[in-house]
DNA sequence: CAACGGACCTGCCTGC
DNA sequence: TGCAGGCAGGTCCGTT
């Protein structure tokens, strides 16, 4: 499910709901997610006060008074703020109870997510330390993306996914930025000039955009901190339109496997 | 170093 | 109707 738009989606949801809250207890029904929850956030976050909601790449990070509680919600996770009183369903596998009487439940069929926790500065934790730039900022542009392609001939797809060079695209909007971009997915990162990088970090910056202000992509399940459904489905471009109409050449979208992963693309359109 | 495949999980859909 | 197989929004890790 949750790409950056999905993350910042629930991001901006919670973070006006959870500021200057305080957490009175944790509930702990599963802790095998893709890392063991922490056994100690049952001891240290009663008492804590979260200070605020922020993200880097996918994960959202509670900040307390105490330290941060760091969330990734993986393929299939949620975060959702409910009455405490709700009856948790099959895989709702976490609870912070909070002292207005609400829970913020996380919830997550596949256990591909993870939640730790840390008293450090959050971006020192070795998986936040060694993360790409954040594709909305300034210092993310096409000079960049060149800079970092160097000599690598893997596909430019698969080079986008990697959190080492930007951070935030999954295969949904990887598929939608190369499209917008006109490159086709399997062209050699060291094959495209610096000038169309310009174009594909401007492309990458504008889907992320547009998906945010969408509220996300709602495909089978994703909803925000306070349950509402995502709109960017209906604008995807390529992403699961294979055999569908391109919509700038009206020619057949197709589809192959790059790097093991669904891909979908115009071969007049991409190039 | 870079590229690739496997691993971790459950649910849903398709086709026999 | 039942069941096997394939596929799904992520990403770390070990092996070439």
């Amino acid at each position: 499910m949750p790409e950056l738009p999905e993350v910042e989606t629930t991001c901006r949801g919670l973070s006006p709901l959870l500021t200057q809250t305080t957490i009175s207890c944790v509930r702990v029904r599963q802790p095998r997610l893709r890392w063991m929850v922490p056994e100690g956030l049952a001891t240290l976050l009663p008492g804590a006060t979260i200070i605020g909601v922020t993200r880097r790449a996918k994960y959202l990070l509670l900040d307390t008074d105490r330290g941060t509680v760091i969330v990734h919600l993986g393929m299939s996770g949620s975060l959702r703020l409910v009455p405490e009183a709700m009856a948790p369903g099959t895989h709702d596998h976490v609870d912070l109870v909070l002292q207005t009487g609400h829970c913020l439940r996380f919830r997550d069929p596949r256990r591909f997510g993870a939640i730790l926790w840390t008293d450090q500065a959050p971006w020192q934790h070795p998986l936040l330390s060694a993360l790409g730039p954040e594709p909305l900022g300034a210092e993310f542009n096409g000079q960049w993306l060149y800079q970092k392609a160097g000599a690598r001939s893997t596909a430019v797809k698969s080079f986008i996914m990697d959190s080492h060079v930007v951070v935030g695209l999954g295969n949904i909007y990887a598929n939608e930025a190369l499209f917008a971009a006109g490159i086709h997915p399997a062209r050699a990162a060291n094959r495209i000039s610096l000038q169309r990088y310009r174009g594909l970090a401007s492309a990458i910056k504008q889907v992320l955009n547009e998906a945010i202000v969408a509220g996300g992509t709602t495909l089978r399940d994703f909803a925000d901190g306070t349950g509402r459904p995502g709109y960017f489905q209906h604008r995807l471009r390529v992403y699961k339109r294979n055999g569908g109409a391109c919509v700038q050449c009206g020619i057949l979208l197709r589809q192959r496997t790059i790097a093991q992963r669904s891909t979908f693309f115009c071969v007049h359109c991409q190039r």
